[in-house]
DNA sequence: GCCGCGACTGTGAGCGCTCACATGCGGGAA
DNA sequence: TTCCCGCATGTGAGCGCTCACAGTCGCGGC
């Protein structure tokens, strides 16, 4: 009956294939070219055609095959991030922003979860990223491990860092910190506090660093002392441990903690110390988390723009892609100080 | 020079073209099936033939090309996972478990935040995935508008729901609220409060509904009354202004509050009228947010294994790809209660 | 000594699309 | 009228891979 020619690779049992351009073609009396033109917009159809083109299209409810179309141009239209925790505040909602950006210019997002934090482990989540044929790669991961690995990765790859750089090399988008702790530890100077004492993140972390290389420089701007540092992990359960050791300590009375989970433990830790917040001791916080206007008391913090933050990220790695060529970029977006309970006036000694 | 013929279509500029098969076919002097025999495992490959191309391989850096796989094969090895809001504790938990669950099976995931909550933002969102390419869709929408949505949903496209389904037509992977919400209700009868009371999520979330069942089907079993049911919108906003409400009945000595972050807004209401917690008023939450164990006081509460949820997700996304039918099942995964301190035994009357 | 049958390898088509180029056609300038 | 040019459309190749099938080779059995 039918030679092996003619039998379809595929056979067409229920459910109908998908339409594919030449049956639109066919339909529509045009060449599959033609359709083509239709679908991207070219000036060169005459109106009927066209129209007649449309018509095909819906009537088979044809899509075109997004596989087929990133197999002959070399671009899928779609780009991935790599994120260390997207369960934090943060990470989180800079990747939401990169989604919303990255959706209204047509771009897909592919996520990639870093389990372990080192150099091995980011220039590996890059590179399955690659291999699933992303266009561009974010990478929010702002710890010296993902930095340094940023400049082991192949320099084709168009490449966006959140946060922090290696150097020169890597266009970045990141949060004014310095900025950001400056204005908390200055909130805090302002009301009339000698001391402001500083809960630190991770020595890895480079928000930590500059969160603390701005309340440093608040400090000596203003002429005051400084305080010992003290460091956290980021955890609520940190911030608590680490308030044990600042009770121990005396005339503390004022505390700019890296971030607003941090910060709650360290209320927590005052609290059942019998301290009162922010009579005796007052604590600013970063991130202004949806929570944080809910602590006991309401936590003054540091709002970041993330949506912003992502935004800009989908603009460089766009441009990068389009131009081919790393060019170094910083985009800076500046943080907003939130004053709520925690804060308050010191005493007159 | 060169006839049209010989120019290439990409010229090899600066930075080589990555290799492709037939580079490495070339190279290791073998054709290009076998070579796509050995990237395969195939049998039927004489050892000696093999380490040729897999040092070929090597040589050249090759990688298969992801989008001429999937063009041949009609698969992506992508799935697309639909979300209202992945700041939130819940979703992005469940979401970093199914993209862990579908790296382990080399799976690349893909994402779609909703903007807003309606059945044609969730068709729309899964079209959009499906026009990516993806092989299949999680919807995370434990809504009812996005349960409406499932339903009008094209029968080919592979799909599992988390939280809950329109009827029988979808794959479901569900924690058990009701068995949730009851353990946390019955905690608190057997603490000796006669009334508890319910603070709800809003009423077009599933999970609100279950929670709310669970709470009454505990009452019941205990011979308790019900006390007239609140509701929040799951911030800590709401729970601060019901807590508003809540003080103005008499008798409220034990809450179960749907969320940690209203839980955490009613803490702060209490607080501040001063309402001693747990002394006068025991309360309980549900998730386990990171941050509920530093509460004040620490949050007693219900916690649900997102990474179990997002396992569980994959396991049936992928049976159904294979199978290439949506055949119903439901996956239950159970809640655990974790007791810290805001709860504590009924006083003695 | 020939056949058959495994193990191994190669050939060519084609997935659905875009790109470069060819072709047909009508109208205004020469 | 002739030529050219620009618009509208068609043709064929090929992106990098897999699938179906067609060899080729060596060896044991009759």
């Amino acid at each position: 009956m039918s030679g092996p020619l003619a039998r379809p690779r595929r056979p067409r049992g229920r459910g109908q294939r998908p339409a594919v351009m030449t049956d639109v073609a066919k339909l529509a009396g045009v060449s599959h070219q033609t359709v083509s033109r239709v679908l991207h917009d070219s000036p060169h159809v005459r109106r009927g055609t066209r129209e007649r083109v449309l018509a095909a299209i819906r009537q088979l409810d044809y899509r075109p095959n997004p596989v087929a179309q990133a197999l002959v141009t070399g671009r899928s239209r779609s780009l991935g991030v790599v994120s260390f925790d997207t369960t934090l505040y943060g990470p989180a909602s800079t990747l939401l922003g990169i989604e919303e950006a990255a959706h209204d210019r047509g771009y897909a997002v592919s996520i990639a979860s870093l389990r372990s934090l080192n150099r091995a482990s980011v220039v590996g989540a890059v590179q399955r990223l690659r291999d699933q044929g992303v266009d561009g790669v974010v990478v929010i991961a702002p710890q010296r491990a993902a930095v340094d690995a940023l400049l082991h990765l192949p320099p084709e790859v168009p490449v966006v860092a959140v946060e922090a750089g290696p150097d020169d090399s890597v266009p970045v988008v990141a949060v004014d910190q310095i900025a950001g702790a400056a204005a908390a530890t200055r909130h805090l100077l302002e009301l009339g506090h000698r001391n402001v004492w500083h809960i630190a993140g991770p020595e890895d972390w480079l928000e930590a660093e500059q969160r603390i290389e701005g309340w440093r420089s608040a400090l000596r701007a203003a002429g005051a002392a400084e305080p010992p540092l003290f460091r956290g992990d980021w955890s609520a359960r940190s911030g608590y441990d680490v308030g044990e050791h600042l009770l121990a300590e005396s005339g503390v009375n004022a505390v700019f903690v890296a971030n607003d989970q941090m910060a709650l433990g360290l209320l927590r830790r005052l609290h059942e110390a019998g301290r009162e917040t922010p009579g005796e001791i007052s604590v600013v916080g970063f991130d202004d988390i949806p929570e944080a206007a809910y602590f006991t008391p309401p936590l003054t913090t540091v709002r970041q723009d993330f949506a912003e933050v992502g935004r800009s990220c989908l603009h460089l790695l766009l441009a990068q892609i389009d131009s081919r060529v790393r060019s170094w970029t910083r985009v800076v977006v500046a943080p907003e100080l939130v004053v709520r309970g925690s804060t308050t006036a010191a005493r007159a000694r």
